[in-house]
DNA sequence: AAATTAATTTAGGTATGACTAAAATCACTT
DNA sequence: AAGTGATTTTAGTCATACCTAAATTAATTT
C-alpha cells in the first residue's frame, strides 16, 4: 500500500494530465497546496518507484502502474461522493471534502459493498465518471456551457467540484447532471448567459459557465448579442 | 484536531483503564504494537498537552479533556461499526478493523447523519455501549459467561471484539447480544460449558467463555460437575 | 547574444512518530 | 540488605513529508 501523500500526488497528476495535458511542478504545487520544492522531492521518489516518468524541467507523466493507482483513488473518491449523497443525504457541495479523507481508508471489500448498494453506478454527483475496478473510465464528450450559442440546447454532463460555493450557486438554479438546458441569450465580452432550465429562466455568470459541461448539444447557433 | 496517533493512544488508554484499572507503559506498548520507549515519549507529549497525568513508573490516567477525546473516538468507532453492519452488511467480525481506520476521518456532520440513520443507537454490533455526543456512556453490568453456574440463565450483553476468529466462533452458535442463553453444565478445571441458545445446544470452550458477557443472570446456581 | 524573468531543482532544516540499545528504577526473593 | 529480573525511561537514530533560501536551468525580451 502507498501512503496517503503518494495517493494524493498520483490523483492530482492524473487530474491535471486530463485537464491541461502537461503536468508541471508548479501546477502540482498549487493543486496540492505544497511548496514547489516539496513536489520536486516527491517526484523523485515516485519516479524511483516507477509510478511516473520525469524529464527535468519538463513535467511528469504517469506510468501504467501509476495511472492504475491514480484511477483506483479516483474510483474510491467518486464512489464515496455518490454514496454520501445517496445514502446519507450529504449535499453535493460537501461530498468532495469528505471524500478527500475517506478515499484513503476505503478497503476493497467496502468499495464493493458500496458499489453494489448503489447499483454499480457510472457517475458521481457532479457527473464525473466513476472508473470501473479494472481502470476503465468513460468520459462523455462535452463542451463548457460558456461556449454555447443562443438557441442551442443540451444536457448537463458534469460540473466541476473544485469549489463548494460554485456548486451551491449552480445547484440553486437546478443545473444538476442530466438536466436539460437551453441557452436563450449570451451577452458579449464573456457576459452572462440567460438560460432555461425546465420552465424556469436563469442568468448565469460567465465564470461559472466555464465549469458546467454540456453534452448532446443541438440547435441552430444564433448570434451573441 | 489531534493526530491519528494521539487519538489511538487516548482510546487505548481509555480501554485499558476500563478493563484493568491501571494503565502501564507496557500494557500500552502491547495494545498499540509499538515499543515501550515509543510509549514513554508519547506519554510525555500527551502529558504536556494536559490530556493525561503521569507519575513516573506508575502509569497514566486520562484528564477530563483526555477522556472527552477518548470517548469521542470510541463513539466514532462504535457508530461506524454499527453503521457498517447495518447499512452495508459487513459481518460483525470485520467491522472492528474497518472502524479502526474510519474513526479518524469521520466529521461531526457525518457522525450526526449516521447516528440519525441508525435511529440514535446505544449499542454497537458487539453489544458495547455507544457514548452519547456529550460523553455519557452507560455500561451494563454483566459477568463473563465463564463465571456462570449450571442452571443459570441470562442475556448476552457484550462480546469482546478483540479477535475476529473468536467472533466468528461465537457467531456460529448464535451468541449475539440480546440472545437468551441457559447454562446446562460446566466441566471442572475451567472446562467447556454446555449451553442452550434457543432450541439449540452448544459446547463452548472455557477461553471463549471469558469473552462473552452476560447480564440479567438468574436461576439457581447448580454444581460444577 | 545578453539580460531578465519564470520555473525548477538543490541544499539544508523541522516535526512527527516510530525504532534500538543502554541506563535507571522498581518489586521480589533470598 | 543485596541481588535478580521486569518495567520504564533516556539517549540517540531513522523515514516521511513538509519547509525556506539559494542555485540552476529554461524561456522570453531587448
Amino acid at each position: 500500500m502507498y501512503t496517503e501523500s503518494i495517493e494524493n500526488y498520483l490523483k492530482a497528476i492524473y487530474e491535471i494530465q486530463k485537464e491541461r495535458g502537461k503536468v508541471s511542478t508548479n501546477a502540482l504545487s498549487e493543486k496540492l497546496g505544497v511548496a514547489p520544492a516539496s513536489v520536486t522531492s516527491m517526484i523523485k521518489k515516485l519516479s524511483e518507484k516507477k509510478l511516473l516518468t520525469h524529464k527535468r524541467y519538463q513535467g511528469v507523466k504517469l506510468t501504467q502502474s501509476g495511472q492504475k493507482i491514480a484511477l483506483e483513488v479516483v474510483r474510491h473518491h467518486r464512489l464515496i461522493e455518490l454514496y454520501l449523497a445517496e445514502a446519507l443525504g450529504v449535499p453535493w457541495d460537501q461530498v468532495h471534502e469528505e471524500a478527500e479523507k475517506w478515499e484513503h481508508v476505503l478497503s476493497e471489500d467496502l468499495e464493493d459493498r458500496m458499489d453494489a448498494a448503489l447499483g454499480h453506478p457510472t457517475r458521481d454527483p457532479h457527473g464525473s465518471p466513476i472508473p470501473s475496478r479494472d481502470g476503465t473510465i468513460i468520459e462523455l464528450d462535452s463542451i463548457p456551457l460558456a461556449d454555447m450559442r443562443p438557441g442551442q440546447h443540451g444536457v448537463v454532463a458534469e460540473v466541476s467540484d473544485h469549489d463548494p460555493n460554485l456548486l451551491r450557486y449552480i445547484g440553486k438554479m437546478g443545473l444538476y447532471p442530466k438536466t436539460r438546458v437551453k441557452v436563450v441569450s449570451v451577452e458579449p465580452f464573456s457576459g452572462p448567459i440567460t438560460l432555461k432550465v425546465g420552465d424556469a429562466s436563469h442568468v448565469l455568470g460567465a465564470e461559472a459557465a466555464q465549469y458546467v459541461f454540456i453534452t448532446d448539444v443541438k440547435g441552430n447557433p444564433g448570434e451573441v448579442i
